[in-house]
DNA sequence: GCTTAAGCGAGACGGTACGTCTGGTCTTACT
DNA sequence: AGTAAGACCAGACGTACCGTCTCGCTTAAGC
């Protein structure tokens, strides 16, 4: 009967909730750089071992707090044609690199996954892009038979823009990205 | 007589290289994350004063740094073929993101542009990777009539691998730069 | 209806000894700045609920468990001779303050009651030393005419032993006690 | 020609003087028990390691400032009799234990030493009471041949007084004092 | 060859976040 | 109703690094 009943005090869902809101807001109101653990424990009206007792890391609460938002953002409509399909997912990238909080992030995490290898092995098991690619690629492959099962075709869809955006340019225009659509749908033939 | 002599004792060279072999050192040794300026400026047997006289920031650190090693790992032997020279310069590029300290460096420093918007900017400016790339795209120009002149080219060329290489995933082997060179050339073409 | 029957399960007998002995072992094994609520209840195998249910403040727990051991061990037998019988409590004094845990105990009471006017009230009632102390001096009161009854006497008496003790000084021998019964003896004939 | 010239920035005596005042602010404020390294560093406007760099802990800076003040407060002018000596010397002690900032330090420090083996050595090796102490019954000694040279005397002298201040009895008054002085007077005539 | 202004090393300074610890309270299910 | 377990908020702990400052020394250019 080993872990039949929970003993002690149960988790406290408010907190769990305070916490996640507070990164939200900080993230929004501060940004990553100056949200501390102090700073979120404190916005959330929550003890800071609370805190450190559900989550070990900064990127853990990023993670659990982009993972929630990030299938939502990158949902796109169903599309019979692969290049409009393909727009789409790419239009809707770029909004959620470069307008939501969700996509801040995203973008932090990627970041921190490069000083800190930690954070890393977190943010490859998490595959946060991966998956709605995939889900797209698995759609365009009815009409495109030439689409790779790989890795790389997702990396290939969504890598020019994370690129651009990561390294500070301005954000690819509508007319690049449906440009970049048709290349692929082009390559993918 | 703004900008005439510089009156007193000058700047100190060996202090520059020691600062920055310290630099490349640890970046090796404990990671971006664990290098501390107070650990810089030890490691190189100067004072605190003396580094932040002269680099504002440890990303300004970083950017000399990574700009000093950066086009020579990128250089790559002019090709005829320009599906060749592609996979070229993938190639090098992937060995530089995943094997050398330099490519470290690019990877930090893009990923504290995230919440850094300081570093943002400088990284922006600096536009790393964006010279070798257009150099190659220039050269493939020649024999593909298609490769655009705007910055999203080089993004697609290059943004899959890093993407990849960011996200943690396993860098892409020999064949997916192949791979994902020839449908380049078959879109530019 | 008050102080009819109790109502509900009555205290625990158990959980109150395993609490004080956990108290005496920790005392022994960690010492009293190192003893915390906290560790008491987890050595006792008790709620932490119950531990301040029934002692609001360590220094409850403390005097608690000192009072039941400090009169058996400055207990000693009667003796004709006042200065036979003052060398015998000074060393039963001695021996206490420095070997025994509740001795241990009762200075840490004493050095808490300097910082806590609550555990400084707290000891001040429960006149620890006192008790056993004018309790010799009665004895010889007998023989000795001019020992005084005001409780400056007793402090007289243990006054030297404690500071000696609490002091950090090496215990006094039996010499030392010998001599400052005699030197009491002499000034009270 | 080692420790010749102290390399760096020099200590900063403001912030040395503003700490130990700070700590003699806070006893009289918040009392010993209330007060932290932090309330001592935020008081005297200092950062927090400056505090811990110089002394490493609460103890220590209580040893400091009360060292400082106490011999002053013990000092008493010289006396051709030898019992109006010792009643002096008693009554600046009485004063001293009960009324003064010094007083409630020494007696901090004496308790804390009672569960804090590092501070026990600490207020071993300063031997604070033992000073003064020593000096009266040196000055006795020339009228009084009775008076010996062991630390017991000087325990002898004060632990009366001590123990009564510190069990939370009423602090003694003139009369005890001057019949304490006489009797040991009598005692080492 | 003396002056002088700036660079240099060392390290103390006021701040502040870190992650851990304990205090005292509360909320469960069990007895 | 009492109990064991343990989560809760609060806040002090001692450490580390930040970027600035203040020393005494060194180094050249310019008088």
């Amino acid at each position: 009967m080993t872990g039949s009943a929970p003993q002690g005090r149960p988790r406290s869902e408010a907190a769990r909730l305070a916490v996640l809101h507070a990164v939200d807001d900080l993230l929004v109101d501060v940004g990553y750089g100056a949200m501390t653990m102090k700073g979120i424990a404190e916005r959330a009206g929550v003890g800071r071992m609370t805190v450190y007792r559900w989550w070990p890391t900064k990127a853990h609460l990023l993670v659990e707090a982009c993972a929630a938002d990030l299938p939502k953002e990158l949902a796109v409509p169903d599309e019979p044609d692969p290049e409009r399909q393909l727009t789409g997912f790419l239009t809707a990238l770029a909004a959620f690199l470069t307008g939501s909080d969700a996509g801040a992030a995203y973008r932090a995490l990627l970041g921190e996954a490069q000083h800190d290898p930690e954070v890393g092995k977190l943010v490859a098991g998490a595959d946060l892009l991966g998956g709605p690619a995939r889900e797209v690629l698995a759609r365009v492959r009815g009409t495109l038979g030439g689409v790779p099962e790989d890795r790389f075709a997702a990396a290939e869809l969504c890598g020019p823009v994370v690129l651009l955006v990561m390294s500070g340019s301005p954000a690819p225009d509508a007319t690049a990205l449906r440009a970049h659509a048709a290349r692929l749908a082009k390559a993918w033939a």
